[in-house]
DNA sequence: TTGCTAATGCAATTGTGTTGCGTTTGAACC
DNA sequence: GGTTCAAACGCAACACAATTGCATTAGCAA
């Protein structure tokens, strides 16, 4: 009877899945989050809940075959997951900005992602503009 | 006395490097390839050298600082590497395409990458567009 | 309440990249 | 052609994100 998450629950039980505490959890978390973030991240948030790793791993992997989310891989080499938003037409053209001092990707909807010209013969089914530099926080005290 | 790689080892030793044997290998096949390579690529291409994994690891990581290559995080979060374009003025604007088929990288030198408007406070010091799709050649057989 | 199986927790494993350290070697200098 | 010496190498061990296997738990439909 708790009122804090119908919606959530809802919505996973709609998609023919399981309403689990740690996928409640996983998307109200990206929810709010105003950035891309990383298992570490989520991990670090979730902590007081006991979700065990590779069970955090397995939600992720289910939002983003249940094209809840998009994984991208950061200038590091792990993955940063956002969540889909459920009214954007074609997500097929995203823009992220990754700050070099604190390592955060920004989702900048905003921005708009024109589609280039290509070589022949190629064909894009997505693009994706990956800035770096500093962000808004970093950069005052840069 | 071979004949065959005396440019390269001059460029080397130009930067006050050491030409070694795999620095000639792998900047001989970075030259060559007409995509992004992974360590694993270059791994089986120059198998019959012999070089251990970390000495091609090094190489690379060496090219890098020197500006002699790029290293980019693919979809699967693996570094792949190409050779910087030597005439290139300013390399903090690059495109690259992504084939979801064959998983190859190419660079698009003949992109343009403009710099977005950014969020206040933001600055940016280099900015990737990242192309997926269907490359040239995976493209016909679609 | 019961039963089924999706989902979980734990342990072990994989794959990519890094670090430490003793040995080899490129190339500058005789 | 030696001699010298740090840069570069090879090997082994490590670090880390992510994945897999399997026994156990728990959503939820009946």
């Amino acid at each position: 009877m708790n009122a804090v998450t119908p919606n959530i629950a809802e919505r996973i039980r709609a998609l023919g899945a399981r309403a689990t505490p740690a996928r409640v959890a996983v998307m109200r978390l990206l929810e709010t989050a105003e950035r891309a973030l990383s298992h570490h991240d989520i991990e670090l948030a979730l902590q007081a809940n006991g979700f065990d790793r590779v069970t955090l791993y397995r939600v992720l992997d289910w939002m983003v075959e249940s094209g809840l989310a998009h994984r991208v891989a950061d200038a590091q080499r792990v993955f940063r997951f956002s969540l889909a938003a459920p009214d954007a037409p074609a997500h097929d053209r995203h823009a992220h900005f990754r700050c070099e001092d604190c390592g955060k990707v920004f989702c900048l909807d905003d921005v708009p992602v024109t589609r280039p010209a290509l070589p022949k013969g190629f064909s894009s089914s997505a693009v994706e503009l990956s800035i770096t530099g500093h962000c808004g926080h970093c950069g005052k005290h840069a």
